[in-house]
DNA sequence: TTCCTATTTAGTAAATATTCCTGTTTGGCC
DNA sequence: GGCCAAACAGGAATATTTACTAAATAGGAA
């Protein structure tokens, strides 16, 4: 499921343009990771992008594919999918419901709505397997966060 | 954030019942640490579980609050919320889009539905806080994965 | 109440994911 | 080319979760 060749290369220059704007500096590494993860739609983990651009970069390290994700995550020119050391968290609530997320804290709240219960799924997710259930996961920051500048837990 | 006493009435007995009728023993253990996961809709991970449980269970292990959790995933009477050891996952399509979820082998795909791009927030979640995005999660089974019966990463 | 078996404990260890630390390298401005 | 802050490499450290053991405990059927 690799992306077309305009795609990456949109994803690349936006890259290049992204740097330059904020004085970040355009290394070799930060570039192959990058191009490991935009030339998909698979959504890789770590241990997977470290391993392939290690074929071409035999030299790198662990710390700098880590620190080169954030990065990109904090420009917005990736998303992240799945929580990292986070633990996992319960939910004891069995009625459909959808969750609040707050990007800052991690807070977690759920609400409730029958729109989004009854959300009629498009053929293109069909076509990709049987859906069982869908979930609305609203980003933002909660009331708490949305004043100071800190990240706290 | 706790739910009201008929709410947790109703899930205690809802254990009472399925342990009933799956066979399974309802252990003082068991009981303590779902009532914890119950009572509140805070979503709480498995250490604030083990630490307010063994408030009342001295003798609590970690190892009973993983088992118990997963036990009671497997029951259908709690949810999970962020990964375990599933490790982070890295996107590069910064277009709207949204997910689907294989929930026996862990693949991710994207799928694209303008309906799902422009879904109105209900105000019961403006209360919660600042939104940014909403993103919506379809689960099941893909297509490799509907017709096996093994679970393979 | 008695008994069988599932469950728990405790302690240790391992597997996995992620971050930290320290010395070395290098991109990009002059 | 030379310089310097930014970035990197390599390995150690930390955190979460799972696994294993043997011995003790307790649920629930008879």
């Amino acid at each position: 499921m690799d992306v077309s060749l305009e795609e990456l290369d949109l994803r690349m220059s936006r890259f290049h343009e992204v740097c330059k704007r904020s004085g970040i500096k355009l290394t070799h590494q930060r570039f192959e990771i990058l191009r490991e993860v935009a030339r998909t739609d698979e959504h890789p983990d770590v241990l997977t992008i470290y391993k392939r651009v290690r074929e071409r970069i035999p030299t790198l390290s662990h710390d700098t594919v880590y620190r080169t994700l954030w990065l990109l995550t904090d420009l917005g020119l990736v998303t992240t999918f799945g929580s990292s050391l986070d633990p996992v968290r319960f939910d004891a609530n069995i009625k459909p419901h959808h969750h609040f997320v707050c990007v800052r804290c991690g807070m977690v709240r759920d609400f409730y709505s029958t729109e989004f219960d009854e959300l009629k799924i498009p053929d293109g997710a069909h076509a990709l397997g049987k859906v069982k259930n869908a979930h609305v996961e609203l980003r933002g920051f909660c009331s708490r966060c949305s004043g100071s500048k800190k990240k706290g837990k």
